[in-house]
Formats: structure tokens, sequence, C-alpha cells
DNA sequence: GCAGTTGGCTAATTTCAATTAGCCATATAA
DNA sequence: TTATATGGCTAATTGAAATTAGCCAACTGC
């Protein structure tokens, strides 16, 4: 039943751990509880689990973004929220982001997997900038945008600002997915980063 | 005789571009203009010759953190140069390190090597994180540490200051690893990134 | 209560890439 | 100038992993 199902799930796992051509059928299946012919009668190859991961990451990434979008239109209804945006607040925002990504089961399996296979196909290097560098950039921008419009913020260029507040995040994220034994280090790094980041553009009173 | 060499050369090329395991002998042999047998001749195997690269690697690494560790202490006698720097020598700064990483040949090819193989090698994670995060980080904190001593610069926390101005630079080098037609785009984000660094940092008399 | 479909299994089979065997020419060195 | 090492080749051999064949039990819907 959901066997079609979990063998997608364990599949990614392993893709994630170490990369597609390293897997065996046999270890895809003997983590689900069957044997590997068995997965023939569920896809038509190896390599078709794979496009089937593959798709349902489109799927989940477009949906994803359509969430945004909407919480986007929402949030920019409800413009007044940004005027009183605190140092903590914007704490939150980067934790929050940096947390999802880096904890969140699925999309750090699927980030992994992109990582390595990445080069074998441009368009898979394509899906990974596009969830990891260019949406979050566009969409922090938006709020970040927000906050300068309601003077919270100023900056002369809101693009830089926004690169200045998430690049030190995406920086931190791929140090943790590789050594996550510096989780903690990181934490406190990104919140001296989010302070200092504050106390740069934070709108002063000439 | 250079047969050995040509045999890493090539075989970190196909490695960079496709990953250990998708790279067969037979196409390392062909690109060296030689039979797959013949390089048995040369390495033990096709791991030995994995093997050998990280050697290299590790060595060539191990020499440039030398003669970075030489330059900065010569650097630190002649601390005056420091006094004058001019926001076109800090943009000069950030494209010399992003463009040495993002063109030399050798860099390049080991930074793709090690991105497709680090999750299954702990250490190849290590140097990776060592050589495109940590060591960087050092090495341009020392630099923005002198300009903050020299009275340039300012900043609450240097650390920080250094994370801000190398994060956006790391970033955009992973976006032109895999997309590298974004490069010139990612040229002149690096300028206003610099730009706009230099006037948050530049010393401020009050 | 039975035809058919589903999803499992074991036992092949296939394929393909790594590696080994064994031969030969050339270069080196005593 | 002869023996030995070097580095190339072709033709096996091996081994591992994907995939196929073919069997069977259990559920499904009529």
């Amino acid at each position: 039943m959901d066997t079609k199902h979990r063998i997608l799930e364990e599949a990614l796992t392993l893709f994630s751990e170490k990369g597609y051509a390293n897997v065996y059928v046999a270890d895809i299946a003997a983590r689900v509880g069957i044997k590997a012919p068995s997965l023939y009668k569920h896809y038509k190859n190896k390599q078709a689990i794979f496009d089937a991961i593959i798709e349902e990451m489109k799927r989940r990434f477009l949906e994803e973004a359509n969430v945004l979008q909407i919480n986007g239109a929402d949030v920019l209804a409800d413009a007044e929220i940004y005027k009183q945006i605190s140092e903590e607040q914007l704490i939150a925002l980067g934790n929050n982001l940096f947390l999802y990504f880096l904890h969140d089961d699925y999309t750090r399996r699927v980030r992994k997997m992109l990582t390595i296979e990445q080069f074998r196909d441009r368009t898979l290097a394509a899906a990974y900038m596009k969830q990891y560098v260019d949406d979050p950039l566009s969409y922090e921008g938006m709020l970040l945008g927000l906050m300068v419009s309601a003077g919270v913020l100023q900056a002369e260029n809101v693009e830089i600002m926004t690169l200045h507040f998430y690049a030190p995040i995406y920086l931190l994220l791929t140090v943790c997915d590789r050594e996550p034994e510096r989780e903690a280090e990181a934490l406190k790094t990104m919140e001296a980063h989010i302070r200092q980041f504050n106390s740069i553009y934070a709108y002063k009173t000439n």
C-alpha cells in the first residue's frame, strides 16, 4: 500500500547520505523490509525511484513557494506589524529560517542529496540554487523591504542589505550540514550576526 | 614518466564533474591516452588514485596556508599600509579572493570534488570547511582587524564584521560553481556588497 | 467461492566495470 | 651487449549489483 511511498522515503535518506551511485537497490529494499526484486513491482528501475523523488521535491518546493507567496500578500496587507519590529523579532526571523532549513527532516535530506548530485544534472543545480539562495533572498528581501518602508530599517540598497542578512545564515547552514556538532556555535554566531546587522541597519534619526 | 601525474590530473577533472563512483577507470585512461590496464602500472587501483589526489590536495592546502601565514606576518610588520586603504582596495581584496577561488583551475576542481564526495567521508567535509570557510574567515579577519587597528574601519565585533564581508563572497561562489553563467551578475553584486560594507564599517568621526 | 490483481519471494540472468594475466617493446645500466 | 625494469597492450577473469523469470499467497470484487 504505502510501500510505494516508503521506498521513496528510505531511498531519499540513503541517497542523501551516500549519493545515488553508492546506494544499492538491495539497501533500499532492506530498509523498507522487503527484498530487492519486490521493489520492481513499484518502480520500473532504480532511476525511476530517483526521478520520483525529484518529482515530489519539485511539487513540495512549488507548494511551499505558493504558501510563502500567499503569506507574503497577507503580510503586505498587514504592514502595520512591521512598524514595531524589535531586534528580538529579527533574531527570531533568522533563527526560524535557519532552524527550519537545518532541522526539517525532508528539507535537510533533499538539500544533501542535491548537494551530492547537482553536478551531474544542471537542473538539480538550478533547483538547489532557487530553493536555498534565490527564493530565500527574494522572500527575506520582501520582509526587510517592508521594514524599510515602515521606517524600522534603512539601507542604501535593500537587495544588498538582504544579502548581508541572509548570506551568513546560508554559510552557517552549509557548516552545520557538514559538521552538525558545530550547531551550538553556529546559533551563537547567528545571534551576534543579527544583533550587529540590526545595529547597522536600524533606522537612526541623525 | 609524468604519466603518473597526468593520471591524477585527468582523474581530478573527471571526479569533479561526475563524482568518484560515476567515473570509470577506462575514462581516466582514455583521457591520459592509454588503456585501462596500463593505469595499474602506476596505481594499485581506482581508490589509490583518489587517495593520491587527496594527499596532494592536503599538501597544497597546507603549503598555501603557510604562505598566507608568512604573508600575514609581513603584512603585520607593514601595518602602515592599512592606514590608507581605500574602498577600491577593499573591492580588490574581495574580488581577488572570489576570482582566485572561482577561476584557479586546481582550486575549482578540488572544491567541486569535495562538494560531491564530502558526505561519504567526514574528513573531506572537514577539509572543505577549513579551506573555504574557516581559513578564509581567519585570514580576512586578520586583514580587517588590521584595518580596524589602523582606524580605517570600526566594528563592535570584528569576527562578525568578517562574516559580513566573507559570507556574501562565499554565497556568490557557490552560485557561480553551479551556474557559471551568473558570474557577471555575481561580480556586480560583489562590488555593490563591498561598497555597502565599506560605507557601513568605514570609520566615522561622529 | 472464484478469477484476477497485487505484492511478496527465490533463483536465475545480465551487464558492466574493475582488476589480473601474460605478452612485448623500449630504455637503462652493469 | 645482455639482463632487468618500465610501461604499454590484448585478452581474460572476477565480482558486484541491477534486473528478469517465474512461483505463490492473500486480498478484491463480483
